[in-house]
DNA sequence: TGTAGTGTATTAGTTAGATATAACACTACA
DNA sequence: TGTAGTGTTATATCTAACTAATACACTACA
């Protein structure tokens, strides 16, 4: 049961979205992909607040929509883990499709509007995927 | 030079994206798509805002902003048209190309976290283009 | 027992986004 | 000359998100 520390997070102040969103759509992925397994231990509120500049309450308010989801645990006086209802590890291939799917209908919608052709807007994809890795 | 309706937008109001910054990044792409060519009449601020249930200052601060980057031309008592600086029809590829990549790289962020091998990643956003066609 | 580390509650303030209402200067056209 | 339609300005109000500082109850451990 490895215990982890802040840099699990990356968040972009520069975006629109919530901070405390981005947070929590990042523990939802990596619990969905298996980074973040039943009995793992979260980084503390304020620990991931120092690290990314942010106040305690924002991290705070991650954590209490991701325990009231069910995806953390808290235990008083010792912070938050990850879960083990049902003792999953990870998600189903379909499940963690669907989770990615909003953002590539996103991305089709602009395609779309940029007048880029399916085959041209998968070669951008494909170069984008191999130079992540 | 057509005259477009107000049909040329769809805003989600769930999104956390700020509406007026909705609407900018629709006429950006569909400037660099070519559905809006220069000379072309854009709806006017009034129209905009009761097809979609918004408020006049919320389109004519979209209009603002993109008049200022120099895509949308003002006529006083007339209303706003897609400006023919350069004369250009559309942009290039390669600029739509790098319009797109935001979208697709955050695509591919998530899909890491998901632990969606590239191979997947590619064969669900294929789908999703082929059924928006 | 004391100390440090948990998450959380309270209260207050700031900022950005969106709305509502009214008014202004301008233009085309019957 | 009216009338209706442009974008814009001004003022005010509202909400969500974030921050700030303090304090509380709880737990592990030297």
């Amino acid at each position: 049961m490895p215990s982890h520390s802040a840099s699990i997070f990356s968040i972009s102040t520069g975006s629109t979205e919530p901070i405390y969103r981005q947070l929590v759509s990042q523990v939802q992925r990596q619990v969905a992909g298996g980074q973040l397994a039943p009995g793992d231990a979260m980084p503390s509120v304020r620990d991931v607040a120092r690290t990314l500049a942010l106040n305690p309450l924002t991290v705070s308010k991650a954590y209490s929509l991701l325990e009231s989801e069910g995806l953390l645990q808290r235990r008083r006086g010792l912070g938050m883990w990850v879960a083990d209802i049902g003792a999953r590890k990870g998600s189903s291939a379909t499940m963690r499709a669907e989770m990615l799917r909003p953002t590539l209908e996103r991305a089709a919608v602009e395609a779309a509007q940029l007048e880029i052709d399916p085959k041209t807007a998968l070669s951008i994809f494909a170069k984008i995927l191999k130079g992540k890795r």
